[in-house]
DNA sequence: GAAACATATATCGTTACGATATATATCGAT
DNA sequence: ATCGATATATATCGTAACGATATATGTTTC
């Protein structure tokens, strides 16, 4: 599923133009399993339009550039029906903090608990973000979706809070050979 | 942190060929937070070979065209310590399942039912390959990290397990109106 | 004996990312 | 009152990464 299609999914749910999908990207119901920039936005927009699957109206704006207000076509609605309905490809994770955190050997303590505490109150604001986030009308997939963002990132901001021990040092406690691992995962 | 640093990352733990780097990417400790394909891995190889970051040495074998083991020089290490400080960019997730299951209303129950389906079946078989992981004599950082992937993946396979009568059609039960929303995500 | 899987490298076309450019309006702070 | 930051809005360019494919042979499995 690539930009382009996501971006039909987006038109399909009401008119927009290429800055209200980014910041649906940023901050709608997509931005914690989805993200895309200008650079892969305003792209798929103009294959979208050659291809005449979304139509496109300008409206004047005095200032501004004139804002270009995409909507979905018929054809585009086919195409987004029949790109849901092919097998979904696996997900794609990156996390860069996981890595360092991995490679955290070389790093000295300091840059470690950085990182770590970086970590922990990026979850902890996505999922202030989510629970903020208003699902009031939405259909049962959604309200799905929004509470699989909720209880992955629970479970990750939990995991982090459990194991601060791990990256937090003690001051100098007497006996400190017993090696610390991590607080069990998941029951 | 593009896919030369992680490569840097991954010799630094011991000698291997482009060949060994991306099995390490699929089946290896970083499998289910890191991944890069062979076009991504032999372009990053080559870079670090010019830039003196890796040396290389060819191992002629009868049949197989010849094993080009990879090692890490001491400039290398140096990058690697030095990009190991810099902060992390943020995770990036892009799920085609979450986007395709957010669009349901799309979907015929049957196609819904096969990628939620699909998708738990591919959620606990990672947690199946995380359990059976070997990680005696890792560190304490790469246990961290593998018990970031346990809860992390134990919770959503739990998440869609709670759920599965949003996907499952009960066999025409009597009352039927009250709309059914998601089990609780985390307390 | 054929099909499938494993070993091993490499490239090519397409996608997507990240940074930057361009303009103006508005809002908050000193 | 002005200065900097944030918001509105589009667009492109160089680089990085992906996915598919090519090549060639050995080793299992049916």
């Amino acid at each position: 599923m690539d930009v382009k299609t996501v971006c039909l999914g987006v038109l399909s749910l009401g008119d927009a133009t290429g800055y209200e999908i980014k910041k649906l990207f940023e901050d709608g119901p997509f931005s914690h399993f989805y993200e895309a920039g200008y650079g892969s936005i305003y792209p798929a927009l103009n294959s979208l339009l050659e291809k005449g699957l979304v139509s496109c109206v300008a409206q004047e704006q005095d200032g501004r550039p004139a804002k270009k207000v995409y909507s979905l076509t018929e054809a585009g609605e086919a195409a987004l029906r029949d790109a849901l309905h092919e097998p979904p490809q696996r997900d794609k994770i990156r996390s860069d903090t996981l890595v360092m955190l991995f490679f955290g050997h070389l790093l000295d303590p300091a840059q470690r608990r950085r990182v770590y505490e970086g970590y922990l109150r990026h979850f902890e604001q996505i999922l202030a973000e989510l629970r903020a986030r208003d699902i009031e009308g939405a259909d049962q997939q959604k309200c799905f979706v929004h509470g699989f963002g909720l209880a992955i990132y629970g479970a990750a901001a939990k995991y982090l809070a459990d194991n601060a021990h791990l990256f937090v040092e003690k001051p100098a406690s007497e006996s400190d050979t017993a090696s610390e691992l991590p607080a069990e995962a998941v029951q």
